[in-house]
DNA sequence: GGCATCTGGTTGCAAATGCAACTACAGAGA
DNA sequence: TCTCTGTAGTTGCATTTGCAACCAGATGCC
């Protein structure tokens, strides 16, 4: 099994990277130039807010949002700094905690999602035709979703 | 002309930023396990060997590269200080420098590749079908030629 | 129970990043 | 020429990240 991988591969790859970077970087500056916090404030918020009653552990938005938790622990530190979330006692494990939305922490959301949205839509939304977010979302579902494992 | 993205543009930007996340992840570990620099370095190493005699001045790395002039300054700071790189007197505009690579960049380019081109092979490599490499490069540039200007 | 090992989470320290201010030269215009 | 503005690159400081060591509770094995 070859190590090595086709022009295609390479090409798309680079092409992954730099887009990436490139929304990042719109994406984060137009919510620092609206006094917003940076996106993983919102990542984290949005997953909690989908578990207002039960909270979640850190371990499992970590795994959803593949970030590990040394830095997942003190972005965490940030939010409960900013009451936008709380850490409750865990019943069930007792090296753990439950993490909270807060009210503030919804409003939040509710604050980010206009700046937020219009910028993915400015750079990126306009970009591309439906048939291609599709495609584009199909194709990259295919690596997240065979990586689990690995 | 309507601000809020469409939920398949939400969800192709998820995708985008996880899958993102998920191959960096895996192709700096593996990089930094085999006791290699940070793929950055690469990059920025690869750009220069193309342009061995003429070198490159650091806001041409940065438009390439999408890289912030501050943070590029530092990087080069680090290739230079391991002999990677050397900062040359720019000819044409004093308050430049160019850069070009050194012997022992290329040395560490070709050092580099190997682990780097498995890594990207087997994090991402497997997983598609050739076309499939080439319908999301079709996709991403359309995204990246589009935003050069704005 | 008692011990070793594993896992969730935290923390100290070093390195990298973001931001703003700054230096130095370039280029345009009077 | 002189001045004003713009641009290339650097630097200080605060924030964030990465790494490794660590603590405490869970789990497995005897």
């Amino acid at each position: 099994m070859s190590k090595e991988p086709t022009k295609e591969t390479i090409q798309a790859w680079i092409h992954l990277h730099l887009t990436h970077r490139l929304l990042l970087e719109r994406v984060e500056n137009s919510l620092k130039s609206n006094g917003l916090p940076p996106l993983d404030w919102y990542d984290v918020l949005l997953e909690l807010n989908r578990e207002k009653s039960k909270g979640l552990r850190q371990y499992e938005i970590g795994e959803k949002k593949l970030l590990n938790k040394h830095n997942l622990s003190r972005l965490i530190d940030r939010l409960e700094k900013n009451k936008l979330v709380g850490r409750h006692v865990c019943a069930e494990d007792g090296r753990g905690n439950r993490i909270k939305i807060t009210e503030k922490g919804e409003k939040m959301l509710k604050q980010v999602w206009p700046v937020y949205g219009q910028s993915i839509q400015e750079s990126f939304g306009f970009k591309l035709k439906s048939n291609e977010f599709i495609e584009l979302s199909r194709i990259l579902s295919k690596v997240l979703s065979q990586s689990e494992s690995t």
